[in-house]
DNA sequence: TTATTTGCAAATCTTTTGCATGAGG
DNA sequence: CCTCATGCAAAAGATTTGCAAATAA
């Protein structure tokens, strides 16, 4: 809700237009708990019998990109993957398992990037930290079969 | 050059060939401070003299990679990134303007882990950190449209 | 109205593959 | 020899682009 008005202000900000594939967009990447590729994107919005093009799904998450609304985070195989931008510091516990996600407060950072910053010469903006493991559920279940 | 030896005992135990292509390939990465995309080696080969078909490339490195001796590390725009297998522990420092990317050895994270493992109950099997920065060179060029 | 967005098709870029030939063990 | 590696050309997959028509402001 804040972020959507928000979001308006950059689109307006920037000359761009508040369309409907914008909006359902945008709505997808921030509901969802994990990063997503461009096609599962555009079958989401084919699913809601919102009728669009594939090059439009494109050219949108470009341009959401390049106002800092999604993140382009990596990549699966060779398909990118978006996902919100939410300003937010934090971290991920995520179980190799049933990927199940946990956030962490913590952050033992602040001292490591000065370090790093001196000895690099690297201007440093942020990081990406997720940390693997198994989850007290599957550690549990261990008879069972991945 | 005991990393070579123990390169060929992964050759001969898979049924693999020993090629001068092969060789080359595996010393351009294993002597790169950076990732390199796979046109970058084309390249590096082209300018040492060494006659190979790109698509040659592509295939090596797959094979290299599926044998643990490089690594396919991630992608910049829309290109992998292939990086030595020297099995340490190592992250990476990535410039938010050029994407060029620097591995960084040292890792704070080890007293960091247990803690956390103690906290969650989660088994912890590993992490995975980028940093994001602008780097030296980008630094340098303010100046410089993007 | 007027600039931005869209759909469509075609183009581009990266990566993979089929097949005949060449080379290593 | 026999198998794996290579070059070449063509295919496949992901993403981008040109252009005319549609739409938001």
């Amino acid at each position: 809700m804040s972020e959507i008005s928000s979001y308006k202000q950059v689109l307006i900000h920037d000359g761009l237009k508040n369309t409907k594939h914008r909006n359902s967009i945008l709505n997808i990447i921030q509901k969802s708990v994990q990063p997503l590729t461009i096609e599962q994107i555009y079958m989401d919005l084919i699913n809601q019998e919102i009728s669009i093009n594939l090059s439009s799904v494109y050219r949108n998450l470009k341009i959401l990109a390049e106002k800092g609304l999604i993140i382009k985070t990596g990549m699966t195989g060779n398909k990118a993957l978006f996902e919100f931008n939410n300003f937010e510091h934090k971290h991920h516990l995520i179980c190799i398992k049933c990927n199940s996600i946990i956030s962490v407060d913590e952050c033992p950072f602040a001292e490591y990037e000065k370090k790093l910053k001196e000895k690099s010469g690297f201007n440093i903006t942020g990081h990406k930290l997720e940390i693997y493991g198994v989850c007290n559920n599957c550690n549990a279940d261990k008879t069972k079969k991945p």
